[in-house]
RNA sequence: GCACGGAUGACAGAGCGGCUAUGUGCGGGACUGCAGAUCCUGAAACCCGAGUUCAAAUCUCGGUCCGUGCUCCA
């Protein structure tokens, strides 16, 4: 089946198409890097994570850019209020950046470049434009005047161009602007700003502007793909048609939109007057980074998602059991399989049955990601990998076969659950020992010495207290058939 | 006000014309001194009203409620 996304421009799921046959161009705003990112950024790239990662696994040859914004309002006041000069400003928060990115497991884009790079190029654009008398100067700055092409309105929200009054009536008074709906290019220096020179004067880029230089340059005139946030679709991403297809005479810039959907915080919006603002790094101190990639996957991807502590507590389950089963199938493969028999879901042979299982979770796995990126659906699907397997490494299948299934096993969840959804640590991470293990190994041996005679003199409540004591030096106790197991607590 | 998107079991959340979603939680069972984990198993849902259809969470129309956007925002 092909794939299938649901494009905003045209309100529907379409048959996924790129301009060039095999190659696809990707571009998704970046960030504006003044502060630490939040989990909603972290939905964000992560659902755009998805969409490289599966693209990837498609065959598709991705190029994928996405931008850091180093240059606006809100980096510049940061600079002023902090004392801090906003280039170090931004540095920090591009290091940082890719830590919480990386941490999250996100590859990472093909590009990312900043726009103060682009002045050059968004001075032609803007130019191009005034040429086209798209845009106009006055005193403030460079505005495009979106009454030069009003058929270009609404493109992404269905909104009337003459809807559109809002609050923004008071502000064309207070500006260059002609019109309420024009939006800037270029803004005109304010005394302690920094400055780019321009043909208009001395000053800086507009917002939307440095996303149709950077995307331009890098993609070409029309791409396949632009992504985002769903609050960057008006006036941001409106802007950009207006932008690029006034620009170049030619249209649609951008063959298919793809938005995500927001993050809220026990049902409210998230915001920092709300106090229920959370940043990546925040929350990676409560949960580990992959339990939280889990449950932020663990929705459609343009669907609201609450963020709870039933959520993270699902998620952390889930997922530990799906490192559960990974773990296990790494120490009981070996490295030189027997061959497995086919699969087929209505044998009667466990072995052959759990094969053909696992085929079908694939092809179902494969149908959810052709469908809009269905990563829910996915994870669904991956889970029932896990349960089906988990049955069989601990059944008492014949050893060579056992192990031959744990190959397979293990392939199974590199490809699916590590590879496109990337929600797997390495096996080095996963297989490597706590050195706190060995520091308190000793004393734990003690402990279950002392607990074993215990149980054995059936004394229940001496056995029990050895336990709380082991929980107290942060090891958990597991009785099982072959005996107690212990392990770290915490992760 | 205008625009866009939602409403599925206790909760989270897929499905979008006929087939058990899945997970957490809950009930029963196996294993357990207890606990935990795992496995087996059970109960449980489609906002309301009309319509289309042999058949509707799924399509159509009309309500109701909710979220988001309307030039700061992933």
């Amino acid at each position: 089946m092909a794939l299938r996304v649901h494009d905003t421009r045209r309100r529907e799921k379409v048959e996924f198409s790129t301009i060039e046959a095999g190659k696809v161009k990707m571009y998704v705003c970046g960030v504006t890097v003044y502060d630490l990112c939040h989990l909603g950024h972290a939905r964000c790239y992560i659902a755009f994570d998805l969409v490289h990662r599966w693209l990837e696994h498609s065959g598709y040859d991705v190029l994928y850019i996405q931008n850091f914004t180093d240059i606006d309002d809100k980096i510049i006041t940061r600079s002023i209020e902090s004392g801090i000069d906003w280039q170090i400003i931004v540095d920090e928060n591009i290091e940082a950046y890719y830590d919480d990115m990386d941490s999250l497991n996100i590859l990472r884009a093909d590009i990312y470049p900043r726009c103060t790079e682009y002045v050059e190029e968004m001075i032609t654009i803007t130019q191009s434009l005034i040429d086209k008398e798209h845009a106009y100067v006055a005193d403030d700055g460079v505005w495009f005047h979106v009454e030069s092409a009003p058929e270009k309105y609404g493109q992404l929200t269905g909104q009337n161009i003459d809807a559109v009054l809002g609050g923004a009536g008071g502000r064309v008074a207070e500006s260059g602007k002609r019109d309420h709906k024009d939006f800037a290019l270029w803004k005109a220096a304010k005394p302690g700003e920094p400055t780019w020179q321009s043909p208009w004067g001395p000053g800086r880029p507009g917002w939307h502007i440095e996303c149709t230089a950077m995307s331009m340059d890098h993609l070409g005139e029309q791409f396949d793909i632009h992504g985002g946030g769903h609050d960057l679709l008006f006036p941001h991403h409106e802007a950009e048609i207006f932008q690029g297809e006034c620009h170049t005479g030619r249209a649609p810039v951008v063959n298919h939109w793809l938005h995500n959907g927001f993050v809220n915080m026990d049902g409210e919006k998230m915001s920092k007057s709300l106090g229920n603002f959370w940043t990546i790094r925040d929350i990676c101190e409560k949960v580990n980074p992959l339990v939280l990639r889990f449950a932020l996957i663990n929705a459609h991807y343009r669907s609201p998602i609450d963020m709870n502590e039933q959520l993270l507590h699902d998620a952390a389950r889930n997922h530990g059991r799906l490192l559960e089963v990974y773990k296990q199938a790494l120490l009981t493969m070996n490295d030189n399989p027997v061959s497995l028999p086919r699969g087929d879901v209505s044998s009667a042979i466990p072995l052959v049955k759990s094969l053909g299982l696992l085929e079908k979770m694939a092809e179902s796995f494969a149908l959810a990601m052709d469908d809009d990126f269905n990563s829910r659906e996915a994870v669904a699907k991956v889970l029932g990998a896990v349960r089906e397997a988990g049955k069989v490494l601990d059944s008492d299948m014949e050893s060579e076969d056992k192990s031959a299934f744990a190959s397979h096993v293990v392939e199974w969840l590199e490809e699916h659950a590590g590879k496109v959804l990337g929600l797997l640590p390495n096996r080095e991470t996963l297989l490597a020992v706590d050195p706190r293990i060995e520091e308190i190994r000793e004393q734990v041996e003690k402990l279950l010495a002392d607990r074993k005679a215990a149980r054995e003199a059936k004394d229940w409540d001496a056995a029990d207290s050895i336990r709380d004591a082991l929980n107290e030096l942060g090891v958990g106790v597991v009785d099982t058939a072959d005996g107690p197991e212990w392990h770290l607590l915490n992760d």
